[in-house]
RNA sequence: GGUAGGUUACCCAAGUGGCCAACGGGGAUUGACUGUAAAUCAAUUGGGCUCUGCCCUUCGAUGGUUCGAAUCCAUCACCUACCA
């Protein structure tokens, strides 16, 4: 299968590298971190704002948007990038992480999960061939397969026997779309290496992809609750035995200097709630770990979030007025902080991206850990 | 001037003899949030301590009844409605 995956380069001191991904809807510079955007919106943001803080990519939601409105009505609509309003790149995940999220309403069956609607409770069904048909019918620049995605902790048969499912169903959907003319037509479809805490089952997952041969590869089974050391222990021992050709993802993740470290193991791809979500709930990033605007030390703090940070949050507005905002309930307050934290997370990958290219990426990257889990900003 | 009702913690508001430092809201403070059922959720909100319990002070004020009062009685202050 031709690559759209260019591997620029590997860092000397570390795993990380650095990376271009071509999609239908544009080329994407790795490592890089992609806003979530379940329910065809990245949850208080317009496309416009993504567009000016340099969202390369977004995510869509498989399982959600079949539910509501449904991918028929998406692709009678002209695709989730003409529906929402987005030209640019969109992966979509395959709703397998709902099987864990929506666990009580579930069944996980050989040829696919059963659901109960979250909405109405109506019966729904998930298997390959449907998830490769509403990905289809949104329009995905990269679908994920469907895969198993067990809670922790869960035991080695457990996490054996979702390994085997998950595999099964990856060739299923890698089938689908190969006979459908996806592939050839420039959409990706990515393998999920399940496997949670057991080492040698996550290689054995990784191998039987592998075998399989899709344009990316994603490691997922993390961010359902591990302790951190643990995920950052399963993304090590995941990486290694994925191809050095193709694109690396790790699901679900994760917080800034969590994103650091996993790109020293050689991950590209990121994806995370985390940043839009506690935005929303008054909680921002800066260079010294996370505040809370909410705190009354705020109250009259006359300083942007992060000084000198180039997005609109931090050029117009004062930490006492966005806690003002976030206080009193307004909606802008939502967008703004959201604005800020994605941003942050954006221009953190691009620093990471240019740190790899000068060749100092270790030695900078160990600096900003530092600097951002020493807590000074909470020390204030 | 008369009659009736009312005065509870930051605010609103339950509670009419012991299970009351006092329900419930709001507000406030703090915490959580990792492939989004989240603009959500949780804890705390009189003071002190040797803190899964104990002590002190509080329910307009003062005095009283009682083993025991936010709850009953008396007086006073203030608020509301109606009558003069």
């Amino acid at each position: 299968m031709p690559s759209h995956f260019e591997l620029l380069l590997t860092d000397t001191a570390t795993a990380a590298r650095r990376g271009r991904l071509r999609t239908r809807h544009g080329t994407i510079e790795t490592p890089i971190f992609m806003p979530v955007g379940t329910q065809a919106t990245v949850k208080a943001l317009t496309p416009a704002h993504l567009r000016e803080i340099h969202a390369q990519i977004i995510l869509g939601n498989t399982y959600h948007l079949n539910l509501r409105p449904g991918s028929d009505l998406v692709a009678k609509l002209g695709g989730l990038h003409r529906f929402m309003g987005w030209d640019g790149p969109i992966l979509t995940d395959s709703g397998g992480f709902q099987v864990f999220s929506l666990a009580k309403l579930r069944d996980v069956q050989e040829d696919g999960i059963a659901f109960q609607s979250h909405l109405d409770g109506a019966n729904l069904f998930l298997g390959p061939r449907e998830v490769m048909r509403i990905q289809q019918n949104l329009g995905s620049d990269i679908a994920m397969v469907i895969d198993e995605c067990p809670p922790w902790p869960c035991t080695r048969d457990e996490a054996a026997a979702a390994v085997a499912r998950s595999r099964r169903w990856a060739g299923q959907c890698l089938a689908i779309a190969r006979d459908t003319g996806w592939l050839d037509a420039g959409h990706h479809l990515f393998g999920i290496v399940q496997g949670s805490t057991f080492a040698d089952l996550r290689a054995e997952a990784a191998a039987g992809l592998r075998e399989l041969d899709f344009p990316g590869y994603a490691i997922g089974g993390v961010s359902v609750g591990e302790p951190e050391p643990e995920m950052l222990h399963q993304v090590g021992c995941t990486a290694p035995h994925l191809p050095t050709d193709r694109p690396r993802y790790a699901m679900g993740l994760g917080t800034p200097s969590q994103l650091l470290k996993m790109i020293a193991l050689g991950v590209d791809m990121f994806d995370c709630v985390m940043p839009s979500r506690v935005a929303r709930n008054g909680l921002v990033f800066t260079p010294d770990g996370p505040i809370n605007l909410r705190n009354e030390k705020f109250r009259e703090d006359p300083r942007p979030i992060v000084d000198g940070l180039d997005n609109y949050c931090c050029h117009h507005f004062s930490r006492a007025y966005l806690r003002h905002l976030h206080v009193a309930g307004e909606m802008l307050a939502g967008t703004l902080l959201t604005i800020h934290n994605l941003h942050f997370y954006l221009d953190l990958m691009a620093q990471a991206r240019a740190h790899l290219e000068a060749g100092d990426f270790a030695s900078w990257s160990a600096a900003w850990i530092k600097r951002y889990e020493t807590g000074a900003a909470e020390k204030e």
